[in-house]
Formats: structure tokens, sequence, C-alpha cells
DNA sequence: CGCGGCTTTGATGTTCATCAAGTAAAGTGG
DNA sequence: CCACTTTACTTGATGAACATCAAAGCCGCG
């Protein structure tokens, strides 16, 4: 990790998220924001760290995990430019109970979180503002949970392979940002069981792989397998 | 479903959740919220319902529940008691994507959203009142769904009696409240997987069956299942 | 160059879903 | 209140889906 300067002419989060707030109150957060580079692998938040940041991903991807009872990963979400890495559990906890950590090289640019509590306290329709992202965060991993767990593996390959390249890389080509140990950490399943469904997709001339490059010949099959499977 | 009329003195609500809000604020709300009766196994809310109403359980027990692709229903999580049944994604859609139906005879307390937002909008520390709330409904959600996923039958179905007897009925003898299909449902197995590995608990003397009533005899070997397998 | 982690494939056994069939319980209409 | 229907519960048998174990190739990195 390190350092970054930048100022916040520009910045993108200003418009998104900071529309109600005053120009004197924005100056007040960016005077104070942090912004951190991290190399592809770093770990950017620990379980157990306490939560004093309000951070929010710049750049890059990473994902949001923790560890199970058997010391395996648990894969909560990826996120990408622009999501809020620190938006689960923030307000209701005073410890991170998951771990972030970067799939790419990534920029995160933190605030205080007492800021942003003070501006909420004093700027309800930005904290209503908050609410709506929050709510539509959870929400979608909770509905990504549930479109999972109702399929079987093969559907869940084809599942995933679809959210990445509609979602994240948006192309039919592309390199995928996670190892399949790490597909496997998100669906719930063994990392051979993944390589091995991956492998029939290529056999049944779905897809193409090499390496960690996927193309998706066969677009429309793959959405009815993991529609149907 | 049949309408209740009833006065707010005493209501465990305002002191719970208005906390910050004044007391002519919770007039304003008092006097338009309507409360509402349901019977065992009404259903509360459509999912594809418009939300406009924000409504918590004053009494009773309910489960929420979306239709899978396949027509399965899978249940997200049950509320009881003083949980917020429209937390979920009330703030970012104006549709619910998940039914509320209840498992006891509930009774429903409902206020209007959009004063809601008008209080949250004027009053920061509400917000961020609601903020925490929302925060933890979901953590809790999402958290269990990892816990779940992590066990096989025999752990899920040891966790989930632990849950009935610990978090909702508090005793060791209990009825359940759910049908074995629902608990099916909510663990994401088969109904005659989820029977057959209560009968396993029962063959192997940790816990006795007759009907819903459940008791748990040895609730240290209960946990040890939950917790390792 | 060698080590460790990631990837791949195969063989094997476990776990679980599915199908089937029967019993018990609960709701329904006469 | 009773016959009737429907729904919930239960058990067994079978096969499919998946985890586990094992072994080997590949790649990046110190």
């Amino acid at each position: 990790m390190s350092l970054s300067t930048c100022n916040c002419e520009g910045c993108e989060l200003k418009s998104l998220f900071f529309g109600n707030v005053s120009d004197l109150e924005i100056e007040m957060i960016c005077n104070q924001k942090v912004e951190k580079i991290y190399q592809k692998g770093e770990i950017i938040i620990r379980e157990g760290d306490e939560i004093n940041e309000f951070t929010y991903l710049k750049e890059g991807l990473v994902k949001l995990y923790r560890q199970g009872n058997d010391g395996k990963e648990q894969i909560i979400c990826f996120a990408g430019p622009l999501d809020f890495v620190s938006l689960l559990s923030i307000f209701s906890v005073t410890r991170y109970n998951y771990s972030v950590a970067s799939l790419e090289d990534s920029i995160t640019c933190s605030l205080q979180l007492s800021e942003i509590k003070q501006i909420a306290e004093n700027n309800g329709k930005f904290a209503l503002g908050l609410i709506e992202k929050i709510n539509k965060a959870s929400d979608n991993i909770i509905l990504t949970f549930l479109e999972v767990r109702q399929r079987r593996l093969y559907g869940r390959i084809a599942y995933i392979l679809l959210y990445f390249s509609d979602s994240i890389c948006k192309k039919d080509i592309f390199e995928l940002p996670v190892s399949r140990k790490e597909i496997a950490e998100f669906i719930g399943m063994t990392t051979e069981n993944v390589i091995r469904t991956m492998s029939e997709l290529r056999k049944d001339k779905i897809i193409r792989i090499s390496g960690k490059i996927i193309e998706i010949i066969d677009k429309e099959k793959l959405k009815r397998i993991s529609e149907f499977s």
C-alpha cells in the first residue's frame, strides 16, 4: 500500500454521493480524505479491524470475504469502482466482520466516519441517500446468494461467468479477475468442481478457456444454462 | 386480516425507535398509523406490491420469502416482535422484491413511508438510527446465509434447531413455528432430507420429537454438531 | 532452479435429491 | 359431527451431484 495525493477536482464521488451536501461540508471532508493505492493481492481491511473510516473504491476491483468456521474463506461479494467498500456493517458495529482484499491494483479513498456521521446528522437528505445506497448494496448481496443457491454447479458457473462478463468486464472475451479457488469460495463449492464444470462448458463449445482468459462463444446457451440448471 | 384499534400509549416502538423524535412528530405519525391483525398463514406483503408503508411487527412471527426461478419458495429470514418487516429494500426500490407471511397470529403496525422519510430528512439523528437498524438486519441475514452454507445437512439442522430454541422460542422444549418444508426452504435442502436428519438426531437421542414439539435433550452435543458438521 | 501455489484430470466414496408409497393430521363441505 | 380432500409428515430405495483424495503439469517468484 502506498499513499496517493490527488485533488478532489472532478471526483465522481462528489456528484454521485454528495449531491445534497454544501460546498463547505464537501471541502471539510476532502481536506481530511486519505487516498491509498493497493497492489493486486493486498489486504485493504482485516476482519476485526476497528471501523473509523468510511472507505470507497475509486479504481480497481476487490473482494469482501470472511473466515468460515473450518478456516475456509467465504467470499461475500465483489466490489468495483464507486462501490462503497465499508457499507455493510459500518453503522451497526464498531469492528469489521469481514475482510477486503484487492483483486486488481486498486485505489481507495477514505473519509473519517465521524465526519460522515456528523454530516448525516445535520443533513437528512444526505442521510436518506446513504440509506438508499446501503439498502441497494445489501439487497444485491442477498439476492445473489439466493440466485446462486437455487442453481446446481453447472448453472452456478454459468451464472458467475455471465456476471463477470456482463457486470464486471463488460465484454464477451475477458480476463477472469479471480482464481478458480475464489470462484469456488464465492459459490460455495470446491475448486476442483469449479474447474471440472468450466471444462465441461468448454467441451460443450459454449466457452473457450485459455488460462484466465474466457471467451463466451454461445451466450444464449449460457443464459439458458444459468436459468434452468 | 382485520383492523385493530389501539392507542399508542406505552407502545414499545416509541422508546425503541423514536428516541430522537419530538413528541409532535410522534403524534403526527401515530395519528396515521394502521394496525392490522393477521391470522396464522395469512400473507402480509406480496412480492411486487408497491412500497408505501413502513411496517413493523408488533406481535407474532413472520417469514420473508421470495419465489425462486423454478417456482420453489426461498425463505430469506424470520422476523419477530419489534422487527421491521419492510426494512430490506424499502428505501432503494419502489416495489417489494419479497413476500411476507405470518407463521403465528400477528399484529403489524404500518406507518406512512412518506412520513418516515420526511422525518428522516428533517432529523438526522433519527436517520442515523434508521441506518443502524437497516444495517443490523441485513448483516444478520447475510451472516446467517454464510453460516448455513458452510454446514452439511446434519449441521444445518442442528444450527436451525438451536436458532429456534435460543433466538425465537427461548426454551429447550418448544413448538416449531414452521413446517419441515419451511425449514427446507430456509436452508436450501429438500423436505425429505430435513425430516430424515431430524429423525437421525432423534435416534441419536439428541432431541425428542413429537410432531411440532421439539425437546433438546443434549444441547452440548447439538452445539458441537452445529459447529463441526 | 526449486519451491509453493494454482490448475487440471481421474478415481472413489459420501452426501444429497428424486421418486415412490404410505401414514398421520388438518382443513372442508354436507 | 363425519366422510372427504388436501396437506404435512415419514421411511425406503435409487441414482445423481458433489466432495475428497491423489497425482501430475504449469507458472511465477525469490
